[in-house]
DNA sequence: CGAGCCATTCTGGTATGACCAAAATGACGC
DNA sequence: GCGTCATTTTGGTCATACCAGAATGGCTCG
C-alpha cells in the first residue's frame, strides 16, 4: 500500500505482530491458514510464508514443521529463545562460552548480594526448601542436577524481576551442552551441596560480601570442572 | 540428503551457518546468488530464499532489501541484534521496560564494584577521559548524551569480557526509544556529570560499596526522570 | 449410544517458471 | 582516467501445481 512503495512481507509481519501483541489470537492457538492470510493481505503465498518465517524466528509463534503455527504471547522467554538460535552458533568458540559464563557469575554474584540484603521470609523458605531437595538428591546425580538448577533459580526469583528467571533459563539452556557432557559424580554433588549451603548461610547471616564470595567460589569451581572435562576452553 | 528425509530449508541453513562460522566467506562480503545456491543444494529457489531469511534473522547475514546478503561474523553483537527484534515488541509493556532497566542496574552495579576492586591504570585513565568528555559537553545536550553512553561503556569494558560491551549496546539500543524522547536539559547534564564523578571517585577510592551505591543512585535517578517524562511506566 | 477407524479435506512444504525493478557490471565515449 | 549509459545480474513477487502429513467428520462396529 501507499506512496513509498516499500518492502512487502514486512507489512504483513508488522500487522501480525501488532495483532498478536494485542492478544487478538487465543493465547495458544493457531494462526489463520496461509491461504486466508494471503487473501486478507492481497499478496502471494510466498510473502505470507516469509512473514510467518520471520514471526517464527522472532519467537512470536511456534512453527513446528508440518503444523499450524501456534501463537505465543510475547515475553522474555520468547526473546531468549530468539537469541538462543544465534547464541548456539556462537558457543563453538570456547572463549565465548567462558565469556557467557562470566556474565552469569556476574549476575548471580549480584543476586546473591541482593538476597543477603533483602530476602524475605518466603525467599528464605524457598532457598531452604531447594537446599533440602539438593540434600535429598546427593545420591541421584540426575535428580541432583535438576535440584541444583532449582536452587539457583530461587536466586533469580527473589528480585521479583520477571526478566531474570528467563535469563536463568537462558544460561542453563545455552550452557547445558557443556554441562550435560560432564560426568555426574556423587562427590561433585556433595561438593555442590556444600557450596549451596555456604551461600545460604551467608544470606541468612545477611552478609552480602560473604554471599558473593560463596557464590563466585561455587561457580568458578563449577567452571574449573568443566574446564577439566574438556581440556581446552 | 539421506534416509530420514527431514525438513528441507533447514539443511541449507545448517550448511551455510557452518560455512559462515568457519569463515568460508570474506568477512564482509556477499553470499552467493540465490540461483547458485539452489543449484548447489539441488532445491528450489523457494527453499534457498527461506534459508536466507532464517540466516538473516539469526544475525549471520545482513540482508538489506534489494542487496546481496552480506555475511557477518557471528558474535555477541549478532546475538544481541537477533534478540533485539523480539525485545522491541516487548517493550510496549511499561512493566517490561522497567524489568529490563532493572537488569541493567544490576549488571552495572556489579561492574562498578568490580571496577572499584580491580580497575588498572588504563581503565582509570579511560574513565577519567570519559568523564572529561562529559564535562566538556555539559552545554551540548546532544554531545553529552553520547559521552554519557561512552562513560558507561568504559565500565562494560574493564572486565575484559567481550560479551559485556555487546550487552551495553543492547541496553542503550533497546532503551533508546524511552530516552531519546526525553527532553535534554542542561541541568540534567550537570546532574549526570556529578553522578559520574561520584562513581569515579568511589572507584578511585577502591570502595566497591560506595561505587555500587553511586551507580545505583545514578541509574535510579535516570529512571525517575524517564518515569516523570512518561507518567506511567 | 459411544468409541475407534477410515476417507475426505485442509494445510503447510516444495518445485516451476515467469516478470519486474533495483543493483551491479562493463562497455563506451568524453 | 573518469563519468555515463546500456546490459546483465540478482533479489522480490506472483501464479500454479502437486505432494504428504494433519485435521476433520462421518461411518461402522461393538
Amino acid at each position: 500500500m501507499g506512496p513509498p512503495g516499500g518492502r512487502a512481507a514486512d507489512h504483513v509481519v508488522k500487522t501480525l505482530e501488532e495483532r498478536i501483541r494485542r492478544g487478538a489470537f487465543a493465547d495458544r492457538d493457531a494462526l489463520p491458514p496461509e491461504r486466508d492470510l494471503m487473501e486478507e493481505f492481497g499478496t502471494s503465498r510466498t510473502v505470507v510464508r516469509e512473514a510467518v518465517r520471520v514471526l517464527s524466528s522472532h519467537g512470536l509463534i511456534d512453527a513446528k514443521p508440518r503444523h499450524r503455527p501456534v501463537v505465543r504471547q510475547v515475553g522474555f522467554e520468547a526473546a531468549i529463545d530468539a537469541a538462543g538460535a544465534v547464541v548456539t552458533h556462537l558457543l563453538h568458540k570456547p572463549r565465548d562460552v567462558k565469556n557467557l559464563f562470566d556474565t552469569r557469575i556476574l549476575v548471580e554474584a549480584m543476586l546473591a548480594r541482593q538476597a543477603a540484603l533483602s530476602a524475605d521470609r518466603e525467599d528464605i523458605f524457598d532457598l531452604k526448601a531447594a537446599l533440602a531437595a539438593n540434600a535429598a538428591a546427593v545420591h541421584d546425580s540426575e535428580m541432583f542436577y535438576k535440584t541444583d538448577i532449582q536452587f539457583h533459580s530461587v536466586l533469580y526469583r527473589v528480585s521479583g524481576n520477571e526478566a531474570l528467571p528467563a535469563i536463568h533459563r537462558a544460561y542453563t539452556t545455552w550452557l547445558a551442552p557443556q554441562w550435560s557432557k560432564m560426568p555426574r559424580l556423587p562427590e561433585r554433588n556433595a561438593q555442590n551441596l556444600a557450596a549451596h549451603t555456604a551461600i545460604l548461610d551467608a544470606i541468612l547471616l545477611r552478609d552480602p560480601d560473604a554471599a558473593e564470595v560463596a557464590l563466585r567460589t561455587h561457580l568458578e569451581d563449577a567452571w574449573a570442572q568443566v574446564r577439566q572435562t574438556f581440556g581446552d576452553l
